[in-house]
RNA sequence: GCGUCCGUAGCUCAGUUGGAUAGAGUGCAGGUUUCCGAAACCUGAGGUCAUGGGUUCAAUUCCCAUCGGACGUACCA
């Protein structure tokens, strides 16, 4: 990375000056170097502000810039100090660099190896199998997918997993609901208790179960018929619950690959009742003296890890609370032997995070294993009014959203946020949105870089001037373009700003995933690539590629098709396509 | 009451971990095409960084208080 480069310059001057005794920083003194890219960019390429340094050495930061530049080592470029900054202008040789990077190494040219192998269980959406996503699943679905690239794209190994809530009491109503559902279209005359507003809530009563008991009808005519005559016997419910917790999920699982979420593995609560890990967990806190019995419910004392107040792990009536499942996910995730988990909570979920932090210290493992990214929420604007979301009631649904929206356009809208502040998606505007939509002013830019390359292989034969490329050609400048001389890009003094503007973007690629995958963020991707575009743009306007001049016509070629690779990668990294028409 | 997040241009948001004259997009006003996609580019107006203190050479950024908003504070999941 360029600014790793520029930092290690400065370092290694700041470090000469001391030796030479021009400088003297005391005994202790931090050096927090950070590189920054001037707003001005007539002052520089890179700047570093040294004014932090003058606490420690009796000098202004001026006279301290001006030790440190003398002792700094560094070919083909500008050094020059206004203030306290040490601004950098860099020669052609760091563009051409760049450019032979990019062709060399391809796909990889944004990898890092800030993970060191570490292995992370990245845990997303997990949501209860008991009803279509809402808009709000979308958001954590595509911030943990687009995660989880950058992460990998750093070295981390990335398992992404879903936690499947199958257990516990919304399953039960959700075979309820499917009851009243079945027996509706059965003929019955029989309805949810809308008027007992305490029971309505232990009802789905969206519209979506209705396809799921026609369904089950016909698949199940039998039993379906016996459910009838039974009424709502305690095996006829789980039949019920069985049957639509498997719709369900199966509905969930199509969203998310219509949506590009892919995970490795589905992890259902279900499994760790099944084997025992969930009492094994428990009896193991008993064991250490962590639970105790107050009010006919069985308490476990995360106080003593920091929490608030301690939380009941068995209710009075002998079932087990979601925190104590939960548990056993937990540990059962660190058993596996990952460095880091990382769940992507709703902020809803905040209060949770403390006990979840004590289990995993009673169990003598490290608290700090787990991070957990805490996104807000995403409100809902339909007709300028804010609506409520909820799987209860009629709502729009993510699946909705996408066959309204499309996916490119849902995902990036998604994204191009920072997970810390809450993300208003107005539908209307969302849905009405084609040019408005940022998104499309990336791939546009994307789009017409492609369609320079097209003309290039579809040049007018009566514009005897200009000399066509064939497809075969074109590869061959693609795959061997240090064949071509590229110091012909910079000899035009005009053009030369613009496109060293964009080299040095394209470069910008490689931290700006480190920093995303070191935040664990994925916004600034999306606010890159929109730089880029723009940048691209800008470099369109004023320099024209296909001209008669064929050399110059082949190096500004492997420039535009430099940006067709960064910007596909960086498209692919937020699962948004890069189309080469639109 | 307590906890978490947020408050920056008319609107939606950045602000590189405390530094250069606070930046984009959108909207508004004006301009750019005989030639690779005008879904683009360029110029301009628009700010008490919620308010008041504090810390220091320097605060939109850190600390405290106040105001405003969202979410949470379950023997629900």
């Amino acid at each position: 990375m360029l600014k790793n480069f520029i930092k290690y310059i400065v370092k290694t001057g700041i470090e000469e000056s001391i030796k030479k005794n021009e400088l003297n920083f005391g005994e202790e003194y931090e050096i927090n170097l950070n590189v920054e890219t001037p707003k001005k960019h007539d002052l520089g390429d890179f700047a570093i502000n040294i004014s932090k340094l003058s606490k420690y050495a009796r000098k202004s930061p001026v006279e301290i810039a001006n030790v440190i530049k003398n002792n700094i080592n560094i070919e083909d470029a500008d050094v020059n100090i206004v203030g306290g900054f040490i601004n950098f202008k860099l020669g052609k040789s760091y563009l051409k660099n760049i450019l032979n990077e990019i062709y060399k190494e391809k796909e990889c040219y944004i990898k890092n190896n800030q993970g060191n192998g570490k292995s992370v269980l990245l845990e997303y959406v997990s949501a209860n199998p008991t009803g279509p996503f809402h808009i709000g699943h979308g958001r954590w679905a595509a911030f943990g997918s687009a995660l989880a690239n950058i992460l990998k794209a750093s070295n981390y190994k990335v398992h992404q997993e879903f936690y499947i809530n199958d257990a516990g009491n919304q399953i039960n109503n959700l075979g309820k609901s499917l009851y009243v559902r079945l027996m509706q279209i059965m003929g019955e005359n029989i309805d949810f208790p809308y008027d007992d507003e305490f029971e309505i809530k232990n009802y789905y009563t969206g519209d979506y179960l209705i396809n799921v008991a026609e369904k089950f009808l016909s698949q199940n005519f039998n039993t379906a018929n016996k459910i009838k005559t039974e009424g709502l016997t305690k095996a006829n419910i789980d039949i019920l619950s069985d049957y639509a917790k498997k719709a369900m999920f199966d509905l969930q699982h199509k969203t998310l690959s219509n949506f590009k979420t892919y995970f490795d593995e589905y992890f259902s609560e279900c499994s760790l009742y099944k084997s025992n890990e969930v009492e094994n967990c428990v009896n193991y806190l008993k064991s250490k003296n962590l639970i105790y019995e107050e009010n006919g419910a069985l308490w476990f004392k995360t106080t003593q890890f920091g929490d608030e107040q301690d939380r009941v792990i068995k209710k009075q009536d002998g079932l087990n609370t979601y925190l104590t499942s939960d548990i056993a996910y937990h540990i059962n995730k660190l058993k596996r032997g990952y460095d880091i988990l990382i769940n992507v909570w709703g902020a809803d979920h905040h209060g949770y995070i403390p006990r979840i932090k004590a289990a995993i210290e009673a169990f003598g493992y490290n608290p700090n294993a787990l991070e957990v990214i805490l996104g807000q929420l995403v409100n809902l604007i339909i007709d300028g009014e804010q609506a409520r979301m909820g799987k209860r009631s009629k709502m729009i649904t993510l699946s909705d959203l996408i066959d309204e929206v499309g996916v490119d356009a849902t995902r990036f809208w998604m994204l191009m946020r920072s997970c810390d502040t809450t993300l208003d998606f107005d539908v209307n505007l969302a849905k009405s949105a084609n040019d408005d939509n940022p998104v499309f002013y990336a791939q546009y830019a994307h789009a017409r870089a492609c369609s320079i390359l097209r003309h290039a292989q579809d040049i007018d034969d009566n514009n005897k001037s200009l000399q066509k490329f064939s497809k075969d050609e074109l590869n061959s400048i693609f795959n061997d373009i240090e064949h071509y001389n590229l110091d012909i890009l910079f000899d035009n003094e005009a053009s030369f700003e613009p496109i060293k503007k964009l080299i040095l973007k394209l470069e910008e690629i490689k931290s700006v995933i480190y920093n995303c995958a070191n935040n664990r963020s994925v916004y600034q991707v999306c606010k890159y690539l929109l730089e880029l575009g723009q940048i691209f743009h800008q470099f369109y306007n004023t320099n024209r590629v296909i001209t008669d001049n064929r050399e110059l016509t082949i190096v500004r070629l492997i420039l535009v098709n430099a940006f067709i690779i960064i910007m596909n990668l960086g498209l692919n990294v937020i699962g948004v396509t890069a189309p080469q028409k639109m």
